[in-house]
DNA sequence: CTCCCTGCAAACTGTTTGCAAGTAC
DNA sequence: GTACTTGCAAACAGTTTGCAGGGAG
């Protein structure tokens, strides 16, 4: 179990859009840095007001419309939560999960998971066979405790 | 690891309405009922529909309020998925987690998790006190795949 | 008889679409 | 110059609320 932060970049998330046919356009800049520097999850209404302190003339038709493009790369995951599930938060590298704090909404990704063999007795047990899996923790981070 | 099926009991979902001061009506136990007879989680519109296959006269608005109750009595779990978060399904008996069908959405619950070590782990290095763990597998069942 | 419950209609929130003007390349 | 992108307005879907009539206890 390792708890390692690899900070989102901005300029491979733009790079990243381009290389799949997309143009970097100043809306898209502004509202993938919003995301990108974020350490909580934050809704479609959150980015757009964030976006909107340095970029007062974006709208939310293009937050929603980004925000469609950058989840489809990857580069960010929609975070599902007891009180909604409209949050963004940058996506993490590789296979790793969510804890997020319930108070303050800061989230950390860690790795390391042991789920094989418990996958692997549902998969005997069920009949099933196990696709992906999903694993979120939630609790107090160190300052909201 | 076991997956043991614990049928939903109409009378006992119907009697913890009672308890709580809620009154048994037809409505109600025509909702209750579509829910805790289904294998895969259903959304508003679809218990809806399945309730008014008996109850013509049942109103959306009755379903939103019923599912309301069931849910905050913890009868019924709400289920999140990549296509949406707004499915019910009956509730686990214990601590139990998800096992869904991609397909046809049928569901099972598996128990006996042991994601202690990994969330003592966790907690150590984060600092932060967890809570709650919600964790999902979905694959395809053995009808499906 | 009283209070809760129901269903209709309307309001409301969050999200998506149509379209003309603007911008990247 | 061409094709993609933007922002506005409007449409849309799902959910919630107000209220008068109806039903449970």
């Amino acid at each position: 179990m390792t708890l390692d932060y690899h900070p989102p970049n901005l300029s491979d998330w733009l790079e990243r859009l381009e290389a799949s046919g997309y143009r970097r356009t100043e809306p898209r800049t502004a509202i993938a840095q919003v995301v990108a520097e974020s350490h909580r999850t934050l809704s479609p209404i959150e980015v757009y007001d964030l976006a909107r302190a340095d970029h007062p003339k974006i709208g939310l038709v293009t937050v929603y419309r980004t925000l469609e493009k950058l989840e489809e790369l990857g580069l960010i995951a929609r975070v599902h939560q007891s009180d909604g599930c409209n949050g963004y938060i940058a996506a993490p590298s590789g296979h790793q999960h969510l804890l997020i704090c319930q108070d303050c909404g800061r989230t950390e990704y860690f790795s390391g998971d042991n789920l094989v063999d418990l996958v692997s007795n549902v998969e005997a047990q069920s009949g099933y066979t196990v696709e992906s899996h999903w694993l979120q923790l939630s609790g107090y981070c160190a300052n909201c405790r």
